[in-house]
Parts: C-alpha cells; sequence; structure tokens
DNA sequence: TTATGTGCAAAGCATTTGCACGCTT
DNA sequence: AAGCGTGCAAATGCTTTGCACATAA
C-alpha cells in the first residue's frame, strides 16, 4: 500500500526503476500540493525545487508513475486530465454551479467495492470517480 | 429524464437553444456507437451523415451538450478524454492487464448516491465512474 | 561499467479563437 | 428580421518523439 514519497520510493527501487531526482521532485510536488494538478501545475511546482527539470520529463515520469499505480488520473471538469497520489484514497464531488469541491473518502465506497468484486470477478486495484450536482447553497 | 436523439432535440428547442443539423449529427452519432467516444471519432462519424461540419463545431457542440448535461465527459485510460451520451447510465470497469471492458449499470449504485445525497446535501445530477482492476481472466 | 532516464529541440496534433456568413426561429 | 451557431483559416499550446548525453545502480 503505498503512502508517501518515502515509501514510493523505496518501491520504485524495488521494483528495479531507478530512482531520480526528478521522479522525487515530481512526487513531492503531488504530496506538498495534496491535490490534483495539471502537467503543467505539476512541472511548476518541480521545477521550483528541481531547476532544470523538462516538461517532456513530467509527461514521461507521470506515465511511469501511473503504470505503477503510484499516481492516479482524474477528470474533475473541463477538458483536463489531473493527477494526483493514488495515496489519497478519495474522490471528488463537485458542483456544476458554484465549482465547490469536496472529497469522498475511499472508505465510504468500500461495501459497493467488495460487492462489485465479488460479483463480476474482478479484483479492483483501483478507482476514479467523481460525482457532479448542485451543492446545498446552489440548488 | 434524457433518453433519445429525439428526446433531447425538443429538450434543445425547450431550452430556447436552436437545434442545428450539426447538433443532430452529433447525438446521432453518439446515440449509434453506444459507446464512449473521442472527439476525432465523432467528427468522423458526424462527417459521415453531415459532410462539411467541421472539427471546430464538434468542440463546441460538445462542450454545450456536456454544459447541457446531454452529454458525459468519461476517462477510460490514457491521456484522453471520450464523451457519450447521457442516458446511457453505466459505468466502467476496466481490466489493467488485457485491456476487456465491461459495463456497469447505473442502477447499481443508486443506493449509494441516495446515502450520499443525504449526507452530503448535495443533489447528485451525473457521475463519472471507473473502476480498473484485473479480471477474471488475468488475476 | 551499463543502460536507464533526462535534456534539448523540433515535430505533431488536439483544441481554441476571430470573424463573417448562413440558417433556425 | 434577428442573432445564434457554423465554417474557415489560423493561432495556440499541450503532448510526443528522436537522439545524444548524464547518471543511478
Amino acid at each position: 500500500m503505498v503512502c508517501s514519497p518515502a515509501h514510493i520510493a523505496s518501491q520504485i527501487r524495488e521494483r528495479g526503476f531507478r530512482l531520480t531526482p526528478q521522479r522525487m521532485a515530481i512526487l513531492n510536488a503531488l504530496h506538498e500540493s495534496g491535490d490534483h494538478l495539471l502537467p503543467l501545475e505539476i512541472f511548476e511546482k518541480a521545477s521550483a525545487s528541481l531547476p532544470g527539470i523538462t516538461e517532456p520529463t513530467i509527461y514521461r515520469t507521470l506515465d511511469f508513475l501511473v503504470e505503477n499505480g503510484f499516481v492516479s488520473v482524474t477528470h474533475v471538469r473541463g477538458r483536463r486530465l489531473e493527477y494526483e497520489l493514488t495515496q489519497h484514497k478519495h474522490h471528488h464531488l463537485v458542483c456544476s454551479v458554484c465549482g465547490l469541491e469536496e472529497e469522498l473518502s475511499h472508505e465510504w465506497l468500500q461495501p459497493f467495492r467488495d460487492q462489485l468484486e465479488q460479483i463480476t470477478g474482478f479484483s479492483l486495484t483501483e478507482d476514479q470517480i467523481t460525482f457532479t450536482g448542485l451543492c446545498r447553497h446552489c440548488k
């Protein structure tokens, strides 16, 4: 179970990959923000701690981290995807009027996940969930 | 409750928007495919029934349809978003190894949706859900 | 020492924008 | 007749790729 940049770092090595300053800078950027970020935002934050890092590296590293399950892709709104550490097991609840965004804990959905595994035969590793609606103020 | 291109068409007019051949071509393309499509795929399918339709129109129309809740945005895999008629109330279950994709019915989630509305005070209108895992064959 | 991972620079595309015209209402 | 919505063409800018070099192991 993934849980922090340091822990992911050791996982990366354990799986036989190299631990580079670029990968750490990106993991730290995501961790410090604690939020979902656009590739450009990740580039800017990572640049602060590691000047010289380039955008191609951001994209290649994100692909690498997603493939290995350390980072998750999220679609909240608009036509852009965002990235966040997989450790933040939560989902999104967005108001379509004012944009208010709340988090939904992972545990909350666990009963459903269990039921789903039983019926479909799948063994679930990730999920990407966004609910959209009107918040208490806007409805 | 949205349910077919024809029904969406009347909704569009009811809300004071214009019903154009382009909007219908896009709705029909999504309906006939019955699946989630990339903007380019929508462009190609819509072009078949309405030669001359352009890509900017695809994007503007998709934005319009999404804003009005007729179409939903989905992220299944990779770095691209796909679109589908909101009427197809289902979600995705994807195998990360072989890519097998199954559908999850909307009704499944209804109890959770009800509970969620009660707890958060939100009034839900849409949801975008993708579960990823290993299917029965790959695990 | 080795070959993985990054920087650099350029190419490739998806997406957006401005403006004039056509078409729905 | 009026103005919303589209076509056209170009601009934008995100994302990808090839290649040589640096560096983690």
